[in-house]
DNA sequence: TGCGCTCTTTGATATATATCAAAAATGCTT
DNA sequence: AAGCATTTTTGATATATATCAAAGAGCGCA
């Protein structure tokens, strides 16, 4: 598990916007530099922190793609969440200092080390850090309310339909292109992101394939009609 | 919808330890009432507040039993959670200043209003309150963890079992009886928020019954033997 | 460049839960 | 206290998704 490690300014990072707070001060913006100690270079499949680990710090995606994931006793595994460039991950591990997930890395990525302790200071230095650190939580909440509108009463293809339409908005807000994209993960991952068998996830894309929505050829997506997709998702929460 | 409101103080509150920071300085308790505006009364079927409408506190429970829910546009209803005295709710509307989801009072109620600007302004001041803070909206996603892998991976005698633990757990941590209580919420409630059908539940109800791990008499459940309910239980994130 | 491995697709069948329906229990209202 | 509405239970049947199985596609490694 190789992570190279080096130091760099959130003040001038291209991903600010996505993942730090907006409006602050610019003579305090040399501040929020502190708030990131180290970048650290996470390889495709390896962990950046494992279900029981001790919690530090939270990490920011610079680059690359995630998964996270608990685990049942008998080994079931339930993927919670896919996080990509700009987001946060390793929020559940505050509440008892120890990580209630793993965190895969599902490409070569790049994360951005923030340690608690230093986001805690400066959070009560600065009200716009802040509010945004408790912005990004209850934004996680919000997103996992609508996870379980989408577990608990959701058909295999509206869930498809919604995980898709996710993505694009995604991709939308990272400038990356909408209708056309790699998915980093396997079917068996969706599937049990979206609470199905990897079979049915397959079968859901190819009816939408079947009928002119997408066009898939393994992890290749094509969008060909995006309202189609909108339509199918009854977007629960968050609208 | 009637709100008798009425003030009172956090610091000799006997709720305390379950929704307040513990190792707070004894100086400074008195400080901690300031979170804490007025309280409210909120009659059984009542809301006290709607999806979408404007955020401006968190509610602690003092008394009474709460369900919180989100709806799809096509009316479909998710429960997102059963509350008890000493939870906090309300936390999905700090992203975005507007509710996320809609809290309706079991029976009747009473709630501690806690501005959501004190709470902050307070924090900063106050290390430990600042934590307190933190680890309860953390609690939350890990809970959240939690229901994504029992309905992306449990069968419903499972998600039942769990749901009776879970509740015993609470209970217990109140004082009250673990072996015999009432549900405040319908097989329905108790469906929306396992992901299942009304029936599917009752039936499951009266398999534990047969089995002789339960007695069921209607909204009474006694628990004969709570073993074996938690044997059933693979504890999925917390343990 | 070809071989083997993994992932994906597709088909056939099984099964858990949903749906439909009706009776029983409870409790609310007058 | 009677009657009506609501909730719960139970049974019969339907259905969406899981499971089992095998073929096809793509990719990495030698």
């Amino acid at each position: 598990m190789k992570a190279e490690t080096f130091k760099v300014a959130c003040s001038s990072c291209n991903l600010r916007e996505l993942c730090m707070p907006i409006g602050f001060d610019p003579q305090d913006m040399h501040k929020l530099d502190e708030i990131v100690t180290i970048r650290k270079k996470i390889k495709q499949g390896d962990l950046l922190f494992e279900n029981g680990e001790t919690f530090t710090s939270l990490y920011a995606i610079r680059t690359g793609f995630f998964k996270t994931s608990v685990a049942s006793e008998d080994g079931r595994e339930q993927v919670t969440g896919f996080q990509m460039a700009g987001e946060i991950i390793g929020l559940g591990g505050i509440v008892h200092d120890r990580h209630t997930c793993s965190a895969e890395a599902l490409e070569d990525s790049e994360v951005c080390v923030m340690p608690f302790d230093h986001i805690e200071d400066l959070s009560r230095e600065f009200p716009v850090l802040q509010k945004h650190v408790h912005k990004i939580m209850s934004r996680e909440i919000v997103r996992e309310n609508g996870m379980m509108m989408l577990l608990g009463n959701m058909s295999a293809e509206e869930r498809l339909a919604n995980f898709l339409v996710n993505l694009i908005q995604r991709l939308f807000a990272r400038g990356q292109s909408q209708s056309e994209f790699i998915l980093r993960m396997s079917r068996e991952e969706i599937g049990s992101y979206l609470g199905l068998k990897l079979e049915t996830v397959s079968r859901a894309f190819s009816k939408y394939s079947d009928d002119g929505i997408i066009e898939v050829k393994q992890k290749h997506i094509k969008i060909l009609n995006p309202d189609a997709l909108k339509q199918i998702v009854n977007s629960p929460t968050c609208k």
